[in-house]
DNA sequence: GTCCTCAATTGAGCAATGCTCAGTTAGGCT
DNA sequence: AGCCTAACTGAGCATTGCTCAATTGAGGAC
């Protein structure tokens, strides 16, 4: 009170992007634990220690808010899913990281990507954006011909891999190694017609991983 | 006014069960044109010519009512996706049924299936059921072992499927007969490990289909 | 240091929405 | 006809998304 020096939470004003990251930083937190018809503006805007009225000059919108803390989760995502450039095997490191990713942050990863206004246009493009940046690292990784067919193969593809990495964290007799070598056997006898995989190299390496149940872990 | 015989749209007392399903089918109807956030309880109680009230007493929560409108959607897809249970081969007629209903019905299914309180618990596992029930028909037509890495696998290859149906609706090059063939030869090939399919089975049956555009529109 | 200016911030307030409840009435039964 | 159950209504409350005029903190000019 005497001291003209501010208590550690009062109101102090922020640069606006400074702000803004905190008001997503916020989002991200509380969507990991709430669906967002249940996250309020007030809530959001009580956390961040603001008023509403901020809240909104940030983000005219709660569908606004919402779009920008899922496009941060989905950056975040494909950061943290990115192979390091100069591996030798880009395409085994980029989906290693992702089936790890999606092992840590399952609840996370199944809010923000199979949740919220999944019908909004908006998300949709997010979600949609997400996949085309994987599908196109894959597409780099393996030299394949980005034609029509090949994306629509790659993108059932990369379906597949999302539903076998959710599913992994909730089965503990396979191990992350085990759907990564499973997606890559798939991807190169199915989506791509990669003559350098024969299936006799599939039946010797990546094959017995999956095959029998509790093998990896 | 005189007299005593009602008007056409007059409220009228219903049998429970039989307003429950108006309501429901309200839902159908409203939810497949805009996200649930978007269509109000007072929307829903007008268009029945129900009073608010009313429509509380049969769904006490919003979310109860979405989730019976998403389970009536379910079922539905799953009617129309069972095949015939005389079909000389199940695997392809149940395959194909869906495919086409997700081309008779992309709006309503990316809404139902890939939209709403997604997060939410409840949604999830209608969604999750449906999965289920697909992948037991799967099993129980290719007479494959229901274990878990099998299990595990299919509902990974059943979103690709689910993607490939999806993306179709938007690629004239590619009939519904190609993501079937694709779809079983993936199946067939990588999830199953049926000895009865060899590659060159598919190469010279399945897979031409699909290898180039254009060839099944 | 004082003043000024701009923009970050506030908070009162509005309309819509989810939800409750005491009361009303339709329609079948005796 | 009279009754009685339960389908139904509608007023009303709390919350929530959103707006806007007024306020105030912080940095620059002098």
């Amino acid at each position: 009170m005497s001291t003209p020096r501010q208590a550690p939470d009062a109101r102090r004003r922020l640069p606006p992007e400074e702000r803004r990251r905190q008001l997503v930083a916020v989002g991200l937190q509380e969507l990991s634990i709430r669906p967002i018809h249940a996250l309020s503006i007030d809530r959001v805007a009580e956390i961040a220690g603001i008023s509403r009225g901020l809240l909104f000059r940030y983000f005219p919108t709660k569908q606004d808010f919402y779009v920008a803390v899922v496009g941060a989760a989905s950056r975040r995502m494909l950061r943290a899913a990115a192979a390091n450039p100069d591996d030798p095997d880009p395409l085994r490191a980029g989906l290693s990281a992702f089936v790890s990713f999606v092992d840590r942050h399952r609840d996370n990863y199944q809010a923000f990507f199979h949740g919220g206004f999944g019908a909004d246009p908006q998300i949709r493009e997010i979600h949609d954006e997400v996949r085309n940046t994987m599908v196109g690292r894959i597409l780099a990784a393996t030299g394949a011909a980005p034609d029509p067919l090949t994306t629509m193969r790659l993108r059932g593809w990369w379906s597949m891999v999302e539903s076998l990495a959710v599913d992994r964290t909730a089965a503990p007799d396979t191990s992350v190694d085990d759907v990564v070598d499973y997606s890559i056997t798939v991807l190169r006898t199915v989506v791509l017609d990669d003559p350098g995989a024969s299936s006799a190299t599939i039946d010797s390496a990546a094959r017995p991983d999956l095959t029998s149940p509790g093998s990896g872990s």
